[in-house]
DNA sequence: AACCGGATTTATAACGTTTTAATTCACTCA
DNA sequence: TGAGTGAATTAAAACGTTATAAATCCGGTT
């Protein structure tokens, strides 16, 4: 009971630390021991204090496979990944903020492939069906996902980026991208344009519907002429973009006001103008939403909103923590703003 | 022994199957079951087949934690994954290469922050005190780099992106910087630049070493006035970046030939000579290494050579599932050579 | 008829944890 | 004194797997 092995300061001498080599210790037993870890109130106050001493003395850390086993608990949270497509910059702010906010919590990120050509469900299923995870996130979250509804169903914990269509409230976290498509407009029609036009993503994305409507109506508002272009989507490989614009570009009258959903839109954009010799603020302008600091470094500079995508990853994370501890999921939501008073995120460091 | 439920095309009706009701349900005892699935040679091949397909019909699937228990085992794979700073496009790129290779191994992969401001050993010590994965990847490796220390001294499966100067040999996956720096200024003085500057990331990085000599010897060599931009690193942000180079063109001989390491750095650059009214072309060159597309979609455009980072991504995981295997540490490098050949990767869609 | 040996199979322990259902113990109360 | 009470502790089972050591079977010897 009292300490007389002072010389160990943090690593036990040969075998790793169990609750078995701690019951010995205080001369507990194991239950008591676990107990006693797990701040039990039926343990006696002082049995706790000794408990807790020899533990951090043994540098004690309890045996994950042995407790998921026991417990079904697997303390792993798995983000279904698009490993294809990407904004400059998504995966790396995103997955910053989700450990970022996981770290210290004793749960664990694993990142599973989600390949949109692929079945999205089958690694929900296998999570599911082999407990591989105590709670899920993903994103391109589609108006009635087929995740979400499986998930719902067995009421498996999960945070979406982005919302869906269905009745039943679940957690999510998404962009005002209404918002942002009906700034976009006003911006490039207080410049005089009137010729609007817009790169969607694939119809299936929920986000898309939001951009299409935030857009359109208000075009519309504006009294302005606009399109959509045709064919092509923001995942479209750069090169079919460009061919689509420059097409665009080639009829009579022009668009002369870009919208931008994606970083490599707003590049390709900016090339087939300069490809067709028209001129950023004489011929067009653009206005772009934009999820690295890139812009603050390309000339001519553009208008951008940020979209914050590692505070995105922060809440995902936060809401999910907070769904597996039992909340109401239909609390657990968050909408990020476009933050439209520090458009251009202006960087002071040039002439 | 003989089937006589037929009606179960995957899913067992309610409860999940387990080595104990595949034995229940052949006949045998949990061992010969466990062996069977095993394909051990000493299990009859009748039974092994009814085994087999009694597990197949059940939609069996081992139990990660019981099997991590007793075998100690993890099947999990660990990256170590800077959340400050990246190459644009690194993380989504590299990850993918990971994931990609790992898909149907049973290998999960595992991410955990390593920033470098803090201590690098730490999570490395975690996982090796709790055995918290089966094989460590990391980036951004160190010429001494006490991690790779560690990990050989534990015989610790791991493959770092990038060499050390350790003179026992152990797993990487590198790019040939070196090659790059060199080709770099054979580049642009063939462009007849004379003056040659460069901005390197921090010295404690090995590949930084490659690049320094790569440049110095180089442009030695081709005897030609050279500068590497004091007091600032590939990682500062990108104003200080852009201020010690205007700072740098306010000279009387400003730089006319460029070295970019990484896109940041490149488009700071083009910035900076927007801004001090250089042109492209006629004032300075630019020879950038990229890990994304993007340049393609840059107006004006500049050389670049390609660094691909899926491709190392592969290999690296490639190369640890071999180590986990037993396989010896001093066959398992791999170098990526840069691709002078398709300089630009040109995209013939402008005209 | 007893025995051997190789080929199969199996009972059992163990990995480290949590939890159910006792058990112990010191008191209090009638 | 003897039972009742509540607080504190514990023995033991269980989670699903693998590995050790032992058991069984069977055809072929001696």
């Amino acid at each position: 009971m009292t300490r007389e092995t002072t010389d160990l300061p943090v690593a036990p001498s040969g075998t790793k630390p169990t609750l078995r080599s701690l019951a010995e210790a205080t001369g507990f037993s194991v239950a008591t021991v676990s107990r006693a870890l797990a701040d039990d109130q039926r343990i006696a106050a002082k049995t706790r204090a000794v408990v807790a001493e020899a533990a951090a003395l043994a540098g004690y850390v309890p045996d994950r496979a042995a407790r998921r086993l026991r417990t079904g608990r697997t303390q792993v949270v798995t983000l279904l990944l698009n490993t294809e497509h990407e904004f400059l910059g998504f995966t790396h702010e995103f997955l910053s903020g989700i450990t970022e906010t996981l770290r210290g919590t004793g749960y664990s990120v694993n990142v599973v492939p989600d390949d949109v050509g692929d079945d999205r469900l089958s690694p929900v299923r296998n999570i599911l069906r082999n407990h591989l995870a105590d709670g899920i996130l993903f994103t391109r979250t589609e108006a009635f996902d087929p995740r979400v509804r499986l998930l719902m169903e067995h009421g498996f914990p999960f945070v979406s980026h982005g919302r869906t269509e269905f009745t039943a409230p679940h957690p999510f976290v998404d962009f005002d991208n209404e918002a942002f498509a009906r700034q976009a407009v006003q911006r490039l029609v207080a410049k005089g344009r009137t010729r609007l036009s817009l790169i969607l993503p694939e119809d299936r994305y929920t986000f898309t519907q939001h951009l299409r409507y935030g857009f359109l109506s208000e075009a519309r508002n504006a009294g302005v002429e606009h399109e959509i272009v045709e064919g092509v989507t923001l995942d479209s490989p750069a090169a079919s973009i460009a061919e689509a614009l420059r097409a665009s570009r080639a009829g009579d009258a022009p668009p002369d006001g870009y919208v931008c959903v994606g970083e490599v839109t707003a590049l390709v954009t900016l090339s087939a103008m300069a490809d067709s010799g028209a001129i950023l603020g004489r011929d067009a302008d653009v206005f772009a939403k934009r999820a690295s600091p890139i812009f603050d470094n390309i000339r001519p500079r553009i208008d951008t909103v940020f979209e914050d995508l590692r505070e995105t990853g922060r809440k995902m994370a936060e809401m999910l923590l907070r769904r597996m501890q039992g909340e109401d999921p239909a609390e657990l939501s968050h909408m990020l703003v476009p933050d439209f008073e520090r458009l251009h995120h202006s960087d002071e460091t040039q002439g």
